[in-house]
DNA sequence: TAGATTGTTAATCGATTAACAATC
DNA sequence: TAGATTGTTAATCGATTAACAATC
């Protein structure tokens, strides 16, 4: 049943929460595909097949209900429950996710950071007084803190053998690298956040453009 | 010529390149497509196909050279040269990009941060003391400095109005966008950055597998 | 030369889009 | 009812993969 969504389809689910949140805020009630096609700059067609994976959300005539694909979209991206999450690195990288409201508002309430530097040790983080402990600690914590999501945090050459101290961790249900190299897992999710690849596609981008011209 | 590089390439581009430079630092001189493919998880096919827009890198019977691969891509990618980078916004996010190396090693000098709030303006950032400006120089700043690429990192609401401005420079080539919001530009290239949708891909993963289990 | 691996073509696969009947 | 917009099918498009001749 799921086997047939396109790998696309999740990234494009989770942009559709934010604009109709956005869409809420503003006071409207109803969406057609139309519209969230244009705010988007995706085909209408593309978000009605979307949605239609999981369902009809929408009636016909005259479009989606905004509240109800708001809580619908929570249920399929899973963010209908709050998620326990811990970092590990408090460089950096680290701490500013911790201080990273939006994920909070998106029900992911990060309340751990793992670190190996011990004149960081019990010290805490920001305004939630988010604690700073030993990686030593990390899986009887993150068993004790049910913690669901480990987001890696470190530098490039630590990530994968903290990855693989996550996936002992039978808690662990997914991992989010931060770290610019390429991590291997098992029987657990994993998403890649790519500072470096990102700034490197935008180089591209300008550079091929510019021979173009020439 | 160009246009016919599939879109996916470019960001597979930088992962080789990460590869590539960590093979060399193990002191390797040659990889083949299938161990390049073995490492990263995609097919030796892909690497070869992809490598082949841009030319023919690699020595039939023996593989591709890395000192000349890695050269090859930094060609490609435009980090051949440096960049100059400004980033908008002095708060979490930003001063974390601004404090983080791997930007530098690969060539991005993040020189200039921009913030409205006064009592963040004439303080610096970082071992390498990145002035904090107010945004009202910004675009002078920008012309004065030799920016080119702009790094959005502040709220959601206040994206699109930093985008405009920085299109206004006409030095900038390229904005990257951390802000958990769809922009629109014109003229410039874009990269998202996209941390609250990775989330959430990773809880749907996570989600619907158990469902799946049910 | 024999073995290995590239570069490239053609076949396959999968995602996007257009079109339209269903229906609010 | 007429107009609008969905949900879904079928057609199109584009990217990935397999296969293999070229060649180091």
């Amino acid at each position: 049943m799921n086997s047939k969504i396109p790998a696309p389809v999740a990234k494009r689910l989770a942009l559709y929460h934010r604009c109709v949140i956005t869409l809420l805020e503003s006071g409207k009630e109803l969406v057609s595909s139309n519209e969230l096609g244009e705010r988007l700059s995706l085909k209408s067609s593309q978000i009605r097949k979307d949605l239609s994976y999981f369902g009809g959300f929408g009636k016909r005539g005259s479009g989606y209900n905004l509240n109800y694909l708001k809580e619908s979209l929570e249920n399929i991206l899973g963010i209908n429950r709050p998620w326990n999450v811990g970092i590990v690195g408090a460089g950096n990288i680290g701490m500013a996710l911790a201080n990273y409201e939006g994920l909070l508002r998106d029900n992911y309430r990060v309340i751990a950071l793992f670190d190996r530097n011990l004149s960081k040790w019990g010290t805490s983080v920001g305004s939630r007084r988010i604690p700073i402990i030993p990686i030593k600690e990390m899986c009887s914590k993150i068993e004790e803190l049910s913690i669901e999501i480990g987001v890696i945090a470190v530098p490039a050459e630590y990530a994968q053998s903290i990855a693989n101290r996550l996936m002992e961790c039978k808690k662990i249900k997914g991992i989010i690298n931060f770290a610019p190299v390429k991590i291997y897992v098992k029987n657990v999710d994993l998403e890649d956040v790519d500072i470096s690849i990102s700034f490197k596609a935008l180089t591209f981008k300008i550079w091929s453009e510019s021979l173009g011209k020439e």
